[in-house]
DNA sequence: CCGCATCCGGGGCGATACTG
DNA sequence: CAGTATCGCCCCGGATGCGG
């Protein structure tokens, strides 16, 4: 990117970081970890590869971004954050925090969604309630592949695929979930917006206070 | 700017804040307060006029800026941030902050400075080690219009201006003013790179633990 | 002089095709 | 699978114009 030619530190951290998909690229790498390209793709619908190219060769020459090569073998390289790169998850977060009330509109009609991207909300909004009982786990639909929520020791997390052993799955609109999540929609609110549960939904309060 | 057509709130908040220039508007409305498009302008080098008035349209219509219509006489339209605009605050302090070390290399030859950028290392590394003091007032000259540091109360302050009644004076380039400032630089450093002290040294220790 | 609007050249971006 | 190559287009940058 063109230099902003300024000496103030925000100027300087966009001449890094303030490229169209730079920030969404380091939001991949930072809540799901070292991909390689295709997933990167796969997470960033809409990127042209050209693009993902470039960015990736500027950010590891900016230090945010390391590509990994992988074991001798067949593999592919994999491409993860740098300490640098790490320290950016600050400006993700906040990002994320002043950008959740645009969610609550819904997405626009041709907007895509990837099931992970739940990551921020489930960092942002669930807290686990209940440090001392048995870990949980919820498995959340959302038309894609499906994601798993544990709580257990005091966290929460979510990780890809299903879970091993639900205590509850629910099914719902990107939207929905969101807000159900969020706290925007209490669960007779979401269930009138379409929400399908199955299993125990007091579990919820596991990890949301006064969500059931 | 073009959606990123992704139901993500990291995706949703560069949609309206994404724009280049857009967080450096955001960054002179934070740091200075409401101003009027000449001193925007004056703080934002390198933009292109057209940009500045596009900018401030997209930010009114986003409910991140407002212009104020100044009283009815012949005054001039003020613009300032709506609460949604100083939400930003924390998203442009972790930009600062990630940005920060990349201020150690010094300005490149043709890096543009405004004094009032200073505000963002003062509120970020200076704090009042004695709030029981009375007040100070430290002048800061980097070449250009000087800036005020004063300390009050537990709190640190930049304005801009000379001081009314200064206690100490001190003169500097960008480059060593930031490095003392953000602790990169000692007093013996700074005045090694052509640092210059008028008054009483030992107030810096009013705003910085190990300053002089 | 201030606050923009208009115009135009160049480069970043988007979409697709293609290759090792 | 992991990119590179190519080509329009639109955003951006710089200059100028113009009304209040």
């Amino acid at each position: 990117m063109r230099s902003y030619g300024q000496y103030c530190a925000i100027a300087k951290a966009l001449d890094v970081v303030g490229d169209r998909w730079t920030l969404l690229i380091v939001r991949e790498l930072l809540l799901a970890g070292p991909r390689r390209y295709t997933d990167l793709r796969q997470g960033l619908p809409g990127i042209a590869t050209n693009l993902l190219a470039d960015r990736l060769r500027e950010l590891e020459q900016a230090d945010v971004v390391r590509s990994e090569a992988a074991p001798p073998p067949v593999a592919t390289p994999l491409y993860g954050l740098t300490g640098r790169g790490q320290a950016l998850g600050p400006v993700v977060l906040e990002l994320g925090r002043w950008g959740t009330p645009l969610m609550a509109a819904g997405p626009a009609g041709d907007d895509d969604f990837r099931s992970h991207w739940l990551s921020f909300v489930v960092t942002e909004f669930l807290a686990d309630q209940a440090p001392g009982d048995q870990a949980v786990q919820i498995e959340l639909r959302t038309g894609e592949e499906p994601v798993t929520v544990e709580a257990s020791e005091g966290s929460v997390r979510l990780r890809g695929g299903p879970a091993d052993d639900p205590r509850l799955v629910l099914s719902a609109t990107p939207h929905v979930m969101v807000g159900l999540l969020a706290g925007r929609l209490d669960l007779a609110g979401a269930r009138a917006r379409g929400l399908r549960a199955e299993g125990d939904v007091k579990v919820l309060r596991r990890v949301r206070a006064a969500a059931a």
